[in-house]
Formats: C-alpha cells, structure tokens, sequence
DNA sequence: CGCGATTTGTGCACGCCTTCACAAGCGCCT
DNA sequence: AGGCGCTTGTGAAGGCGTGCACAAATCGCG
C-alpha cells in the first residue's frame, strides 16, 4: 500500500502533527500497546521500559521500539515512557480521542453478541445502529438499541454520522449490505460474512473469519502430529507460535 | 517439487508427505481458496483458471499460482485447476479431513454466539464441549449441548479428545483458562480475549480481538480525513484497501 | 499432425519488516 | 561535579513475501 504522505509539520503541539505513513505492521500492533498501556497505567505504574511494555504486548523489544519511534520520540533514555502520555499519543494516532459512531448490519448469532460486546464501548466505539432484513427481528430491542430495517440505512447512517460499518450476515447478504454502506458515505467496513467484498477505491475493508483462524490453527495441529509420528522422534519441539491476528 | 501422497497410507518410513514447510503467509490463505473453491464447485464448475480462483478469492494470481506450488503441481497448463481435487488437496494439507473437535470455554455473550456458529460445523470442525465457571451457566443448554463446569475441563478434553481450545473469557480469565487446557494436552487455542497468552513451547496460539480491527480502521479513518481535510484538497484518493486477517 | 492459443510454474528483483548491535542521552549516586 | 549504569533511538543486515515476466506444457482445431 503506498499512500501519500502529508507534508509539513506545523510546529505547534496538539496541532494537526502531519501524519507519517506509519508502516501498516507497526498500525497492527499499536492497539496491542495501547492495552497493555492501559493495564499497567491502572496498576499504577507511571513509566514503563520498552523491555516492560514489549513483555505485556507480546512482542520484541526492539520492535517496539521501532514502532514507537515511528510517531516521534516520546521516551526518556534511562528512564522509560511515560504511561500517560503514550497512552495519549497513540489515542491520537488511531484516531480514538473522537468515538466513533459504528453501525452493525445483521443480527443473527454472532452481530447479537457484537451488539452487547464491552469491548467496542471500553475501547472507542460506539454502536449507533442496528440493522436487519429479516421484519421480525426489527424492532427488537438489544442493548438500549432498536433493530431497524436495513432499508432505513442510508438514512440512519448520515443521521447518527455512522463512521464504521460493521457486516455480521450471512455471505449472501454481504455484498449487498456493503454497497448500501458505501452509498450511505461508510468508508470503513469490518466484515464477519465469509466472502471477499468488492468496494470502491478510498474504502477500507478488514475481514474476520473465525472459521479461517480455526483452519490455521488445525494446519499446525495436522504438522505438529505428523512431525512427532514419524521422523526419529522429535518430542513436540516445533514452536510454541502466538500469532496474533492483523494483516 | 515437492512430494506428497495422500488418502491412505499411513506413513511409512521416508514415504511420509512429511510436511513443506509452507510459508506462513500461504497457510493463512489457503482457507481463503479453499471457501472459493468450493462456492466454485457448488457452481457447478468443474475447472479454475489461477486467474479466476483468484479473483473469487481476493488475491493476486502470480500469488495464488505461487502458493499452490507450495504443496505440489496440481494444475494443468493450457486448462486450470481441477477444482474437486484441489479442495481435497488443499483439506488434505490443513489437516481437515478429519473433523476436528473443538472445546469452547467462556459462554458469555461472544461465546454463545460461537457455540451457535454455523461456519464451525460447516467448514470442517465439531464443538464437543462447553464451559462456564459461572454456576447459574452450568446446565444450561445451548444448541444441543450442556454447559460443563469448568473444573470439568481436563477430564472431558481428554475423554471427548478436544484438539483446539478457544477462549471467550473476560481477559482476567484467560490466562487461567490457557493453562487448564494447556495442562489437558490440548496443544492449539484460538484467543478471543483482549490479552496476551503465555504457552509453552509446541503450543500454538491465535488471537483475535474485536476492538483492535476496529481501532485499525479507526486509523485509517483518521488518516483520510486529515488528508481530505488539509493538502490541496485531494478527494477520497488513498487506495481502498482489502486487508484480510491473518498473521 | 502441427500450430496457435491458453495457462501453469518459477526465476528474479524489489521492498517491507524484523532483528541485532551500538552510540547517544539521561538520571542517580558518590 | 563527575562517572556509571540504564534505556532509548537507529543504522545496517538479513529474511520473507510480493509481483513481474517468461519459458514450458497442454489442449483444441484445422
């Protein structure tokens, strides 16, 4: 992905800090930093060591590093980073510092339980919508919110200013629902429906397929077991792997 | 290039598909072609150019010619690929013609959602057991099978022969869990709560956090309204990106 | 039977990301 | 005040993954 960058840094703090390309790896793990900033702010702790914050985030030290250094030095040599103001910095960065509106189209199963997830609140978010083909669902109310009919999304989106949209029906449906978010003026789109989705350029698609994690993982099984069957007998040395998902 | 025989034989000596170490990165598509392959099928068609393949599957066609090499020339030049023996092929190398029993933990909201999950069955996975340290949960009956007490974990893993644990626990919880079912043999765990694990060597982890897809849409969100918002007024340029999850 | 159209498989070059190793900077203790 | 230990920030090297471009292989048709 190569994307333009922005040019000059007016010199004024809290001003818009013109925004590097950040690499989309380091984008990945910065919300993994950001957790594990938060955990060890609410332990008390008022700066951490790279080496400190790695272990809470699971990755390598001078990996950190690198990332943070990537939006400006905010550490103290000898000392550390201070909790607070890389909590903030990395807020700022992703964009978190406004709450961003989220609307979720389908719920069945799975967009009932995003519906009442914690998570989205706890950590930015906030889910303005819910949407549903099916007319016995609407109307129902989950969460303090009433199930609308996904014809009324176009209207309920630019209404409630909806940043994100999220897509939790069935394959069939999702493509469908995509070009309706992107008509209402979403260029965000979280999709859980297994499939590939055609958008728009300027339009950003991240795709969770909980079947697909599954299948990794059972690849690894499959290896693992015929690794310790057959050759001379290795014990179950292979790696202990923690992958964390991200592209 | 590559060997491979499949099917029956029970490995011999040397004779053994003994496994390429496939790149990570094509292991983390393969589900992807996989679900193409078979929407292919269901099609009715019999054979797949790489270019069409690819483009049911959202990738590149040098990339997916380039994986599919990976384990073994199943292609024909000049015609495509055989799409019944490549489902068997590519279910052969992620380890799914057998069906993998699968044992859920955490039967809060995400995990009820899970057990319900009809792309679990579907693709190739069997949930065998469910469990909750809540007592008000033990019992309760969910898509055809009863809520178990966690204290129960090791003994059921083993009798039922649970391969992939996945954890749908408050983050508090989780490392907790990990343990237990690293203690009952089971040796791959799909992650859902906001932490990192710590597994020994040989035990494979996959995380996957809601809230962090979110913020990492949340970022390029940001990104492009500042970009809209300041240079000379550029319109929804950047590239609409399709970034699919995996490691 | 041979030719041309088609499509796979892959060598190669490029760019991104990771990791190492270390100099520069900072605070604390004497 | 000066030195010492600790930690950051980064230059450089290596590895991995991607995508291009093309040779090799196969089929269909005249």
């Amino acid at each position: 992905m190569s994307q333009q960058r922005h040019g000059s840094t007016p010199g004024e703090p809290g001003a818009v800090p013109a925004f590097p390309d950040l690499p989309e790896a380091t984008v990945a793990r910065l919300p993994e930093y950001l957790r594990a900033l938060h955990n060890l702010g609410e332990a008390g702790a008022d700066t951490v060591s790279s080496e400190g914050l790695a272990a809470a985030a699971g990755v390598n030290s001078a990996k950190l590093r690198k990332d943070l250094s990537h939006l400006g030095s905010y550490g103290t040599r000898g000392v550390g980073y201070d909790v607070a103001l890389l909590i903030e910095q990395i807020e700022f960065v992703l964009g978190l510092d406004q709450r961003r509106a989220v609307g979720l189209v389908g719920i069945g199963n799975l967009g009932h339980a995003l519906a009442g997830y914690d998570g989205f609140v706890s950590r930015g978010f906030k889910i303005v919508a819910l949407f549903d083909a099916d007319p016995d669902k609407v109307g129902e109310r989950i969460h303090g919110l009433t199930v609308r009919h996904i014809d009324e999304l176009g209207k309920v989106a630019s209404e409630e200013n909806v940043a994100i949209g999220v897509i939790a029906t069935p394959a069939g449906a999702a493509q469908a629902v995509a070009d309706e978010l992107v008509a209402a003026g979403v260029t965000s789109i979280l999709n859980f429906a297994p499939c590939v989705l055609s958008v728009p350029p300027g339009v950003d698609v991240r795709k969770v397929d909980l079947a697909i994690e599954l299948q990794i993982l059972s690849f690894h099984e499959h290896r693992k077991a015929s690794l310790t069957a057959l050759p001379g007998g290795r014990s179950a040395t292979g790696a202990g792997n923690q992958e964390a998902v991200g592209s």
